[in-house]
DNA sequence: TACTAGCTTAGATATAGTCTAATTTATTCA
DNA sequence: TGAATAAATTAGACTATATCTAAGCTAGTA
């Protein structure tokens, strides 16, 4: 795990490389299963250093606007969080809400006219349907 | 505006067609302007007939689950309904959080070994950036 | 009519996330 | 270096959003 390369993308967006703040990003590259809030906060937490619910939010709102982590909104649950790493698309599931990736590929762009005056900053691919887990349970 | 064919849709969809739910898919056919459930209870209450927070919030629910509209979750905000009409994308700003109608092209797949085992439903884009108005507007 | 399933309701409750004001930690620079 | 300043952290109160509960109210059926 890189301690150098996120003390280095921490300092190439401005962001002070705290202990909180760094441990929110390390959680996030260990752990590529999209957690919660809620989640990093346990796991920061699980070992030192010790990191206050504001704070974890606070970090995630700055890791998210420097571009280091994407947030993913799923309806009707908490947004889930992963560090960005590779390029790949969001596979989200109808029924448990988990947020797995999907290999990368290439998302065409609306025409300049469909877009008109808006400023374009990312095109993303949301898939949903039913994860593995809940494809293979039977009934509702 | 269609009386006859929100009747029909929901009749199609085994839902019963009862004052507070036909509100609410009016509505959202009058207001293709992605409002959220708080304002889609104020709109519905401004007339006839009567609906609390919770009949609100279930119809849509319902009107969701049978595919009649589309929920659009949206990072730190409520989420934003729409009548599903004709097919289009969605343009949501990074800064005022609105939804905007992108007019429709069409989604690549992912492969089949991509998505393994999971059940695709639907594949959809999202853009993002600053819409209009908040283009238009200076600095920070 | 009586029965039933579906729907609505007010208000309590839960969950997710933000804010405040005080404190701690790091940085600047005299 | 030490004083001043800026940035980050904290506990816990607070807000926003959404769901649940339990009782009552239709509409459809027999
Ligand atoms: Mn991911
Ligand atoms: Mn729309
Ligand atoms: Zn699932
Ligand atoms: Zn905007």
């Amino acid at each position: 795990m890189d301690t150098e390369a996120i003390k280095q993308s921490l300092d190439g967006s401005g962001l002070r490389c705290t202990p909180q703040r760094f441990a929110v990003m390390a959680f996030l590259m260990e752990h590529n299963q999209h957690p919660t809030a809620a989640e990093i906060f346990e796991g920061v937490n699980r070992l030192d250093p010790r990191s206050s619910r504001a704070t974890t939010y606070n970090n995630l709102r700055d890791l998210v606007q420097a571009g280091l982590v994407r947030e993913v909104a799923v309806e009707g649950r908490a947004a889930r969080f992963d560090a960005k790493g590779m390029p790949h698309h969001h596979f989200i599931c109808d029924r448990c809400g988990n947020v797995e990736d999907i290999a990368w590929y290439d998302v065409p762009k609306p025409s300049v006219s469909a877009l008109g005056p808006r400023k374009l900053r990312e095109c993303e691919i949301i898939l949903r349907g039913l994860c593995r887990q809940c494809a293979s349970k039977k009934v509702s």
